[in-house]
DNA sequence: AGCAGAGTTCGATTATTTTTGAACAATTCG
DNA sequence: CGAATTGTTCAAAAATAATCGAACTCTGCT
């Protein structure tokens, strides 16, 4: 039983989010937490989300782990108590942020790499050279792209 | 049995865009059908992919129409053959339009409202007005946010 | 019309991901 | 120290998503 019922601008937040996660294939259940702090006021406790939100503990502390691993979800000592609190982080910058560089930094860091490979294949089929060329020089062009483009969107991200 | 075997080229091309299609959480078998098309100078007929990918004709079909609705993939009519024949999009405006479009794009216009319907209830709450009004701003300026970052990308990827 | 080739549909199967829950630390308190 | 509280881990269950494949439709050909 939910000890304290969520209220309807929670529950509205939390939907919210759980659209907002989904659309970055994130599971609900990340949505929820992230949802249910960004509508909370004051810093939640690891309790509240499994009875507020009704998930098991092991969900709360994957979700918890994953989401402060984002950098979308801060630790907050409050004192007299033992437990631990946590607080939405709001920073846009930092949210894009740490969404760029756990998803999709990692594979465009290995980009590089792949499209060698490929370069080193083409070379022991001399006939398609050509083809193969412009298709090497245009996954290149599309790498350096994306490499600009990122942190160009990060500082935006930062204006907000 | 495949026809004929991947050449090296089109192996480490699938394994590309495998890897790419898998950033964006999508299927495997999309990524194997847009990578080999992407590696294959000729237009490809529906039954190149069950053959050469080892796929089923319904995840081919399934996989194509899904291509062809992000606009990664274009039907050529081949003159002589009644078989569908297949090119890959390399404009990367309409790949990453596409993608957009389809994926991103349907939740960002349904945000306003949802939006507004988190200032209804608010409205249900005065006493924490004060906080969920800020809550509720900053929802309104990360959409606006998105709302004109992402055509500034669609044009700077028009420029590649 | 009847047949063959080409592709689609969709229920069933398989694979993957997410969530649970119970056992297990770790820490604090009495 | 021993009990209680807090949170983690991870194997198993449940939910979801992807893939298959057999039946079907559609089209063109004779």
């Amino acid at each position: 039983m939910p000890s304290k019922p969520l209220t309807p601008f929670q529950r509205e937040s939390i939907d919210l989010f759980v659209g907002a996660f989904a659309v970055l294939s994130l599971p609900r259940s990340l949505g929820e937490i992230y949802g249910l702090l960004y509508s909370s006021e004051e810093p939640l406790a690891f309790d509240d989300f499994v009875t507020r939100l009704d998930l098991s503990k092991g969900s709360v502390s994957e979700g918890l782990r994953l989401l402060r691993s984002l950098g979308a979800v801060n630790l907050l000592p409050v004192e007299g108590s033992r437990k631990d609190h946590f607080i939405a982080e709001t920073s846009l910058r930092k949210l894009a942020g740490g969404y760029l560089r756990d998803r999709i930094e990692p594979y465009l860091r290995g980009g590089e790499s792949r499209i060698e490979s490929l370069r080193k294949v083409s070379a022991t089929d001399p006939e398609l050279n050509d083809f193969q060329q412009k298709r090497i020089n245009q996954l290149l062009s599309w790498h350096r792209f994306f490499a600009r483009v990122l942190p160009v969107f990060k500082a935006l991200a930062g204006k907000i």
